[in-house]
DNA sequence: TTTGATTGTTACAATTATGTTAAATTTCTA
DNA sequence: TAGAAATTTAACATAATTGTAACAATCAAA
């Protein structure tokens, strides 16, 4: 992943599964990144502190109260460089803290360092659940060591499905997540791939794995 | 949350949970306000010192004499920056007092400490009273680590009374809280969806949870 | 081009949730 | 304690949501 504009403001950093990669999105009016982030919900973001109609901090306290967005690492980038002002930065809400000047690398590898700890399994190659196992490398999934054949939609559903086992996302979530690009698709599509998906998995098998949350969405569970 | 208008007089601020955010009203007429206010319950007012036909001193007055009302934080808006003026606000009922010109931020960042401490549990994923136990992400509930099989409509119900336990609520306010958009529903439903989450709850279990206030409504106590 | 896989859509069936009513019960008050 | 008021409860019809199968369109590979 590279972040192509050091000068660029703030930065929201977003995993996109078809791509299967980070995609940076830069912004340098404090006001607008609000809302960028509110629309996208980054899975990184790096934010200045000095920002035209909305400072860094202000940011950062907003959405950490905000229950959709607390759980977004934030990394304050910044020219202030006293004790003080790092403790005021960390206690806004903020996960790192970088001052002016740094080095490209050493960014780079605070960036990648949270985004393996708050969504492990976004990176990794291989996530078991129980006896399902998806293997991104080779793009297989397996259910007790046996390989079980999906398509593609099926794939990402499943693999974005296990990222955050027994968690209920609702089919808007799904949309915005599998199809990204193409949004004008019918809901009950969605139902017939997780029925697609649910068919595939139950090879001879009891457990379901897919909860249905009526009114609510679908779980890997 | 942004407040779009700033010249609107009297704003007032509702999460909806159904939404799982802040809605915003705006209203230019201080008594036509007032019985805005009355109906929506806000869990939030800014409120502007000059109004027509009632002004804002009046109507924080009116409300803070009223138990169904007094507990609303109220920010004021004016341009009176004397000293004398604020604390007449304040004095007044106000939580907060604002000068003009404000800044944008500076207001944003008021109404969110405000509102983390008025509500605070608004946001948090997983809320527990005793042994009850409401994960909002797995759209789960528990009772002594049990799991309990809620219809969303119970759900939504036992989410709300869980965030302000033994606070009472009228049927109005769990009609306009849970049902929100469709309000032409009997007082007679929700007390059989009251009872409905009490059977759920009360599996094989002595305590209630759900306490009846004859005349008034419902409490988690 | 043909073949087969994949996809999105629709219509309908099955399931689950909802609101209403009315009768039964409880609680309050005179 | 009798009667009124409020709440609880069960039953039921209706509404909403989800599951399923069949179909046509698209795409990719042979």
């Amino acid at each position: 992943m590279i972040i192509e504009d050091e000068e660029s403001i703030v930065t929201l950093v977003k995993y996109n599964l078809e791509k299967e990669g980070y995609k940076v999105f830069s912004n340098s009016n404090g006001e607008k990144a609000l809302e960028h982030i509110k629309e996208i919900a980054p899975d990184l973001i790096l934010l200045d502190w000095m920002l035209p109609n909305l400072s860094g901090i202000e940011i950062c306290k907003i959405l950490k109260t905000e229950k959709k967005h607390k759980h977004i690492p934030i990394i304050m980038l910044t020219a202030k460089g006293e004790e003080e002002d790092k403790i005021r930065g960390l206690n806004s809400g903020a996960d790192d803290y970088i001052t002016k000047p740094f080095s490209h690398k050493e960014l780079i590898a605070r960036v990648n360092a949270l985004l393996r700890r708050v969504n492990p399994s976004v990176s990794e190659d291989i996530v078991e659940y129980e006896d399902l196992k998806v293997d991104r490398i080779e793009r297989k999934v397996f259910r007790e060591k046996k390989e079980i054949k999906l398509g593609p939609t099926e794939f990402k559903l499943l693999n974005f499905l296990i990222k955050n086992p027994k968690r209920v996302y609702s089919r808007e979530q799904l949309l915005e997540n599998i199809w990204s690009d193409n949004i004008n698709v019918e809901n009950r599509t969605i139902d017939v791939h997780i029925r697609r998906l649910r068919q595939a998995i139950n090879i001879n098998s009891k457990k379901n794995y897919i909860r249905t949350v009526r009114s609510a969405g679908y779980a890997l569970d």
